[in-house]
DNA sequence: AATCCACAGGAAGTGCTGGGCG
DNA sequence: CGCCCAGCACTTCCTGTGGATT
C-alpha cells in the first residue's frame, strides 16, 4: 500500500473519530444546552417579524465562547424557516470587516446589490444599500458580531446610519442585532445610537465547569467513538475552559486538538497527556499565526522586546525598546520608524496579547511603559524565525 | 511646593496601493 | 484620461502628566 493510501485508510478506519466535523468551531448543533433562557428571550424579541412588523433592536453581551453567535444563528435559522421570503438576515463579523466601508459593502452584497470592494465613497454604498433594500420590501435582520471592533477603530457612523435607516424606508424595515464581549463598549456610542441599539438587551453568562462538561459529553458522543475518552479528560478540559471565562469554543477546540493528537500518535484513547499537548499546541499556533502576518516593523519591535527580555534587561521600557529596535534596523540596513510609531506598535502588540504593557510613572525619571512578554518565549522565537530576514538576529 | 523627566497619546497630514466613475 | 474614493503604515507636531527629586 502506498504511503498516501495508508494515511487515508487510517483516517477512514479512525478509531477515535466517528464524525470529526461535529467538533469544528462553525458547527451549530441541533440543541444548545444551557442556553434555553437566551434562546427563548431572543425568539420572543424577534417573533414580531413573522407578523410583518419590525422587531426591536437587540444588544447582546457575553464573554468569548458563551454561545452568543451560536444562539443568534440558531434562532435566526428557525425564524427564517418559519417566515420564508418575508424575512432576510445578514451576518457580518466586524472583526474581519472592521471598517465602515467593508461592513456596508457586506450588507449591500447580502441583499444582492453589487458593490466593488474598494473605489466607491462610503456614502455611495449607503445609498445603494438603501435603494436595494427599498426595492425588495423586506424585514432585514442585521447581525453585527464583534461590533466593538468596528466602533473602536472607526467610530459609530455606520451604526448611526443603520439605527436611523428606518426613517428613510417605507417598504422595508431593518433590525439590528449587535454582539460584543466588551460591556464598556456602550460608553463609546453616541447617545441616540445607544438608546436605539439597546432597545432590548441580552446577557450571556459564562458557562460553569459542570455545564461545559455536559456540553462536551454530548458533543463527544456525536463526534467520537464510544470509550475512546479516558476518564478525567472531559472534566479536565471543562476545568481549563472554565478558568478561561467559561469559554466553550476553547473547550471544544481543546477536545478536538487532543483527539487529533491521539489519532496522529496512533493511540486508541484520548488521555490527559494528549490534552496537555493540545493546550501547548493551541497557544503555540495562535502566537505563531499572528506573528507571521505582522508587518516588518511590528516584528522588529517584537524582536527587540524578545532580545531585551532574553538578556534579562533590568526594566524594559519604551525607550529601551526603541534603542534596541534602532540597533536592529541598523544591523539589517533598514530605515527605522519614529518613536511615536513604535509607541503605537507596542500598544498593538499588547492588544494581540503577545506582550504586557503597563504605564508607570517613575517620578523624576519620567513616565513610560513597562513591558514584558506574555506569550511563551519559545513560540515568539519560532514565530519570528519564520521570517528569514529576522532569523540571524535571534 | 515647584520642577522636570520620559515618555503617553491626540490631531492632522503624507504617500502609496488598488480601485472606482464619467 | 483625470479626478475621486478608502485604507494602511507612517510622520510631524503637539499638549499632557505622575510623582521622586530639588
Amino acid at each position: 500500500m502506498s504511503n498516501i493510501e495508508e494515511i487515508f485508510e487510517k483516517y477512514i478506519s479512525s478509531r477515535i473519530f466517528k464524525d470529526r466535523e461535529k467538533l469544528l468551531p462553525d458547527y451549530v448543533p441541533r440543541e444548545l444546552p444551557h442556553r434555553d433562557n437566551q434562546i427563548r428571550r431572543l425568539a420572543t424579541i424577534l417573533a414580531p417579524a413573522l407578523g410583518g412588523s419590525r422587531p426591536s433592536n437587540v444588544f447582546i453581551y457575553g464573554l468569548t465562547g458563551t454561545g452568543k453567535t451560536a444562539v443568534t444563528k440558531y434562532v435566526l435559522r428557525k425564524l427564517y424557516e418559519k417566515a420564508k421570503k418575508k424575512i432576510e438576515f445578514t451576518y457580518v463579523n466586524c472583526r474581519q470587516n472592521d471598517t465602515s466601508y467593508r461592513v456596508l459593502a457586506e450588507l449591500a452584497r447580502s441583499i444582492g446589490v453589487r458593490v466593488p470592494f474598494t473605489g466607491l465613497a462610503t456614502s455611495e454604498v449607503m445609498k445603494r444599500f438603501l435603494d436595494g433594500l427599498e426595492r425588495k420590501a423586506r424585514i432585514l435582520i442585521v447581525v453585527l458580531d464583534e461590533i466593538d471592533h468596528l466602533v473602536k477603530k472607526h467610530g459609530d457612523d455606520v451604526l448611526y446610519f443603520l439605527t436611523r435607516i428606518n426613517e428613510q424606508l417605507s417598504r422595508s424595515r431593518v433590525t439590528i442585532i449587535g454582539i460584543t464581549n466588551d460591556l464598556k463598549f456602550m460608553e463609546f456610542l453616541d447617545a441616540r445610537v445607544k438608546s436605539s441599539l439597546g432597545e432590548e438587551e441580552l446577557v450571556f453568562p459564562p458557562y460553569t465547569a459542570t455545564e461545559l462538561e455536559d456540553i462536551l459529553r454530548k458533543r463527544a458522543e456525536e463526534a467520537l467513538h464510544s470509550d475512546v475518552l479516558h476518564g478525567g479528560v472531559i472534566p479536565t478540559v471543562a476545568a481549563i475552559a472554565a478558568r478561561q471565562n467559561g469559554d466553550c469554543r476553547l473547550a471544544l477546540d481543546l477536545l478536538l486538538k487532543a483527539a487529533d493528537i491521539a489519532e496522529r500518535m496512533g493511540s486508541p484513547h484520548i488521555t490527559l497527556d494528549h490534552v496537555k499537548l493540545a493546550q501547548k499546541e493551541i497557544e503555540r499556533n495562535l502566537t505563531i499565526d499572528v506573528i507571521k502576518t505582522m508587518p516588518l516593523h511590528v516584528k522588529l519591535v517584537l524582536a527587540a522586546i524578545y532580545l531585551l527580555e532574553d538578556e534579562n534587561y533590568r526594566m524594559v521600557t519604551t525607550g529601551a525598546i526603541y534603542n534596541k529596535y534602532t540597533d536592529i534596523t541598523r544591523s539589517l540596513g533598514v530605515e527605522p520608524v519614529t518613536q511615536r510609531r513604535v509607541s503605537d506598535i507596542i500598544n498593538e502588540l499588547d492588544m494581540l496579547g503577545l506582550i504586557n504593557a503597563k504605564v508607570v510613572s517613575m517620578g523624576r525619571y519620567g513616565r513610560t511603559k513597562v513591558i514584558s512578554l506574555s506569550a511563551s518565549k519559545g513560540s515568539i522565537r519560532e514565530g519570528l524565525r519564520e521570517d528569514i530576514f529576522l532569523a540571524n538576529i535571534l
